[in-house]
RNA sequence: GGUGGGUUGGCCGAGAGGCGAGGCAACGGACUGCAAAUCCGUGUACACCGGUUCAAAUCCGGUACCCACCUCCA
C-alpha cells in the first residue's frame, strides 16, 4: 500500500499520486497574526508536520508553503485598540507563532510568506480574473473588486454547496455586489484606516482581500498546479471554496488534494479567536512537556476533534513517561540514523491510511512492549531491535527526544554538569545501600525527588531522570 | 433552510459485518531491602427504536441529543 489519503473535494479516499516524481508541494494556510496562537492553531502545524515527515520518510522531495496573514480587519481593529502600528501587532503575532511552532518541535515551513510581500502579484491575479470575465470593480466607487460567483459553474464543488442553497452574506447590505455571495478580491480604503495599511491599484488605493492571498501567493511559490492544500476545517468554506474558485477561473490547476484537520474543542466547542476560548500554546507547554503535547495532538485522527482537557494531557504526560523510560532503559542516545526499513509494517500501513496517527501510536507502544520483555528476559538482540523500531517511530512523529527540533530543552553542556553532580550524589546513595543504611539511601532518594529527581534502582544500576 | 461530522467500557480514544486497537486509571500476581520501572493476569463498551444477516458497535430505516460550516476563524 502506498500513501492514501482523504481527498475533501471528492469525499472520498483516494491514492496520494504527486503531479511530479518525487516531488510533493504543499500549501497550507498560515495564521492571520492578531492574536497569539491557541492549541487549535497549532494542531494544524503539528498534524502538516507530521505529514511532512511521513512523505519525506518515503524519500519524497517535500515543500511546504505556509502564508502568513499580516493585514486583515482584525489586525487594523485591535492594533489601533492597543495604541500599535498595525505591522507592529503583526509582527509580534508572527514571532509568538514561530515560537510555538519551535515549542512544539515542528520544522519550519521552507516559505513563510507575508500577503503584504505579494501585493503585484495580487493585483496581476485580480487584472486576470476581469479580463476573463470573473472579477468586477464595485459598480457603488467603493474601489472594491469582487469575484462574481455566477460566472463560475463550479463555485461551490469543494464544500459540496450550491449557491442558491447558501444562506445570504450576514451584511445585508450588498454594497457595490452583484450577488451578495459575490466576494471580494480587492478592498478600496477607508478613510478611517492609516495610510499605511493601503497599497496602490488600478482601482485606486486598497489592500488585498484574504482569499485572494493565497491564490497569488500558492502560484508563486508552487507554480499553477501543486500536490496537497491544507489547513482547518473552518477553512472549508469560504476560505479555500472561494480560492479554488480563484484559481481555476484565472487558468490555474491549483490544488490536486484537500486536507483539513479538525478541531480542539473547549467543552464541546471549537476553540477560536472569536469565542475566546482558546488556549495559549505557551500555556499549555509551560504546564505539560512539549512532546506529552505533541503526542496527545496526535492521539486522535486529524479528522476528528480533540476536546480540550487536563486529564487527557496528564495521559499523555504519562504515555510519554513510559516511551520515555523505555529509551532510558533500552539505552537509546544520539540522533537517529532513520530508514523507512526500521518502521515495522503495521505502523507504515498505519501511517498510510491518511495519517492514521491513532494506529500508529498503537504499534509504537506494542513495540515498547515486546521491547520491554525483551529487557526483562536479557534478550538484547530483541531489546535493540525494538528500539530501533521505537525510535524510528518517534522520529517520523517528530517525538524523538534527541531530534534536533528538542535541543533547546536542555542545552548538552548542563546536561553533563548535572550529570556529574547527580552521579556524585548517587555514588554516596549506593554506599550507603551497600552497608544497608537503607535510612540513608532513602532520604537521599528523597531529597532528589524534592528537587525533581526521580531514581531508580535497577538490575543494570541506578537510572534517574528528571 | 442547505452542507458535513459526532454519540464506544471508570476516563481518553481507535475501529467500521465475525478474532476485546492502544493508552490512562483500578484490582490481583511476579520482581524488588523498600520504592520506581517492567512483566503477567483481570473488562463481556459501542445513544435509542426497528430491520437486513448464520453473524451488526460496524449495513439499512427512523428517533433523540451534540458539534461544525454557510459571517472573521486552524
Amino acid at each position: 500500500m502506498s500513501f492514501h489519503l482523504y481527498d475533501e473535494r471528492t469525499g472520498q479516499q483516494t491514492e496520494f499520486i504527486p503531479l511530479r516524481p518525487g516531488e510533493v508541494s504543499i500549501y497550507h494556510c498560515g495564521l492571520t497574526v492578531q492574536s497569539a496562537p491557541h492549541l487549535g492553531h497549532i494542531r494544524k502545524e503539528v498534524v502538516f508536520d507530521v505529514l511532512r515527515r511521513w512523505l519525506s520518510a518515503q524519500g519524497y522531495d517535500v515543500t511546504v508553503v505556509a502564508n502568513i496573514t499580516d493585514i486583515d480587519d482584525k489586525i487594523l481593529a485591535k492594533s489601533a485598540d492597543q495604541g500599535l502600528e498595525w505591522y507592529e501587532l503583526a509582527y509580534a503575532m508572527e514571532l509568538e507563532l514561530h515560537r510555538a511552532y519551535a515549542a512544539l518541535g515542528c520544522q519550519p515551513p521552507n516559505y513563510e510568506p507575508r500577503a503584504t510581500g505579494h501585493i503585484s502579484e495580487m493585483i496581476e491575479l485580480t487584472q486576470t480574473l476581469i479580463e476573463r470575465g470573473h472579477a468586477y470593480p464595485a459598480e457603488d466607487g467603493s474601489g472594491d473588486v469582487y469575484f462574481d460567483v455566477r460566472s463560475w459553474p463550479d463555485y461551490g464543488e469543494l464544500s459540496n454547496q450550491r449557491i442558491d442553497d447558501m444562506a445570504p452574506a450576514a451584511d445585508a447590505d450588498p454594497r457595490g455586489k452583484r450577488d451578495p455571495r459575490d466576494f471580494a478580491l480587492w478592498k478600496g480604503s477607508k478613510p478611517n484606516e492609516p495610510a499605511t495599511a493601503s497599497w496602490p491599484s488600478p482601482w485606486g488605493r486598497g489592500r488585498p482581500g484574504w482569499h485572494l492571498e493565497c491564490s497569488a501567493m500558492s502560484l508563486k511559490y508552487l507554480g499553477s498546479e501543486f500536490d496537497i492544500h491544507g489547513g482547518g476545517l473552518d477553512l472549508r468554506f469560504p476560505h479555500h471554496e472561494n480560492e479554488l474558485a480563484q484559481s481555476r477561473a484565472a487558468g490555474h490547476g491549483f490544488a490536486k488534494y484537500w486536507m483539513h484537520n479538525a478541531f480542539v474543542t473547549m467543552a464541546g466547542e471549537k476553540m477560536s479567536k472569536s469565542l475566546g476560548n482558546g488556549t495559549v500554546v505557551t500555556e499549555v507547554t509551560q504546564q505539560y512537556p512539549a512532546r506529552a503535547v505533541r503526542l496527545y495532538l496526535l492521539g486522535p485522527h486529524y479528522r476528528s476533534a480533540i476536546e480540550f482537557s487536563p486529564t487527557s494531557l496528564a495521559e499523555a504526560t504519562a504515555q510519554l513517561d513510559r516511551i520515555d523510560s523505555f529509551l532510558g532503559r533500552a539505552g537509546a542516545s544520539g540522533q537517529v540514523d532513520f530508514e523507512l526499513a526500521q518502521l515495522p509494517g503495521d505502523f507504515v500501513e498505519a501511517m498510510d491510511d491518511d495519517l492514521g496517527t491513532p494506529a500508529a501510536v498503537a504499534v509504537l507502544f506494542d513495540t515498547i512492549k515486546q521491547g520491554n520483555r525483551a529487557l526483562d528476559a536479557a534478550d538484547r538482540a530483541s531489546a535493540d531491535q525494538a528500539l530501533t523500531q521505537v525510535r524510528a517511530m518517534l522520529h517520523t512523529l517528530g517525538l524523538d527526544p534527541h531530534d534536533p527540533v528538542w535541543a533547546g530543552s536542555a542545552g548538552d553542556d548542563l546536561t553533563s554538569a548535572v550529570d556529574g553532580l547527580v552521579a556524585l550524589v548517587l555514588e554516596q546513595r549506593s554506599q550507603a545501600r551497600a552497608r544497608k543504611d537503607w535510612a540513608t539511601a532513602d532520604a537521599i532518594r528523597d531529597q532528589l525527588a524534592a528537587i525533581g529527581l526521580t531514581i531508580e534502582d535497577t538490575a543494570d544500576g541506578v537510572r534517574w531522570s528528571l
